[in-house]
DNA sequence: CAGAATAGGGAATGACCATTCCCTATACCT
DNA sequence: AGGTATAGGGAATGGTCATTCCCTATTCTG
């Protein structure tokens, strides 16, 4: 698969991935909806975890990028043979889409929990900070974001990565202004504190703390935010 | 070439760019350190204008990054054909490596020419970070910034973009620290802020708008750097 | 136990890509 | 004009990659 040869504007592509995405999985299993324990599915049943394989297959694509990434290294880290990948996957651009799926719901997961353990608007924000500096230093930034790393590689190449990707940039922005506004409502934060604006800078601002750690610049948590808490006076 | 293998810790990658850097260019013309007019070197001299040539594999690198661009892609963007490039540089990293050394040369001075437009410090970082996001906006955001591909999808993969990288970043963030400092001189900056961390944050915050503009979120200067100043309240 | 349905695994395939080769063209020097 | 040195350009090459094929294995159904 290729996704397209050069020039961006105007933007000529001929791109395979351009219309509305169907989540594939030739019969998908496990994911059932139904009641639990799932009503078996006719055929041999899938031997490894799903989950398990895709946490294996998104740190690939952290350290390595999508193009960097051949099904060679796939079936290396989810210890699947080609066959099997492809017995589960449409192809490499769905393993993809379902890694980064499950990397956005983890990495979610970890910022609201950061969140909660804070008292009020304020430390809550200041919690969610301190544990993006956490994410992008020393070894876990130096495996990457793949969020940063799919805007920066694929949003421009690949329309439905690029729509992915805006949206969970968007998600992470709207829960920072709502914990801004929560933070003004509990006396925190200042009422003259624009929140659309600095929860889009406070967006900037970690999303390129994950640049900086990729780059192995050295990030300390307590002054990195401790300068940043400014931003709510 | 391929860059290497899977894992990344231990990183035992059998990198072909560990060594220290050599810039080749085989029979460099042009380029030469001496008095004007240069003193014509023996053979047939190079037809095309190398930082025009540079200019277009740039902006090539920076759409599609250093993995998915063919040689083909380059060298339909440069107008040169495969022999020619092989003849003008080693490999495809060493275009690339020019490449990116054209861009930081230009990019440095953009800013510090936009640094140079304010009258104190104060104003001078303003300036600065207005100009970012102008370049992080819009037609030329999607473009993207070479730095911060090369972060994100070489700086691991590769040791010598990965320095590169590291320098670009180092050198940009003490420009910052310096204006501060020339702020805090001059009075328009209070002597309580402190300069290296918040030098720090701002280029997480230079870094982080050129994701957000690759992800093609819409940007307001004002807004963005109105709120980013209270950085130096 | 036969049949249907799907998973596991690895060899085969066809496309593409980075690089090299080689032939031609153009400069300078004597 | 002949020699030397390098550039321009495109065809040839060898390797790698994503994907498909096909054979085997395992489950459920009847």
């Amino acid at each position: 698969m290729t996704l397209s040869p050069s020039s961006l504007i105007p933007f000529t592509t001929t791109c395979v991935y351009s219309g509305t995405f169907i989540p594939y999985y030739p019969a998908m299993q496990k994911t059932a909806r139904r009641s639990r324990p799932a009503a078996r599915l006719p055929g041999r049943p899938r031997e490894f975890d799903m989950d398990t394989a895709l946490d294996r297959a998104v740190r690939v694509f952290r350290e390595r990028g999508y193009h960097a990434t051949s099904i060679g290294d796939l079936t290396a880290a989810m210890r699947l043979a080609t066959g099997s990948i492809y017995k589960a996957f449409r192809d490499k651009h769905a393993v993809f889409l379902a890694a980064f799926e499950r990397y956005t719901a983890l990495r979610q997961q970890q910022t609201r929990s950061a969140a909660a353990r804070g008292a009020n608007g304020r430390e809550q924000i200041r919690n969610v900070l301190l544990s993006y500096v956490e994410h992008s230093r020393g070894i876990e930034g130096r495996r990457g974001c793949l969020v940063v790393g799919s805007a920066v590689e694929l949003s421009a190449l690949d329309p439905v990565v690029g729509a992915r990707v805006s949206t969970q940039l968007a998600s992470n922005e709207s829960f920072i202004a709502g914990l801004i506004r929560a933070g003004q409502a509990d006396g925190s934060i200042p009422r003259h504190v624009l929140a659309d604006d600095t929860a889009r800078l406070m967006l900037c601002i970690t999303q390129g703390m994950r640049v900086v750690g990729k780059a192995r610049l050295p990030l300390d948590a307590e002054r990195l935010v401790g300068a940043a808490m400014k931003l709510l006076a």
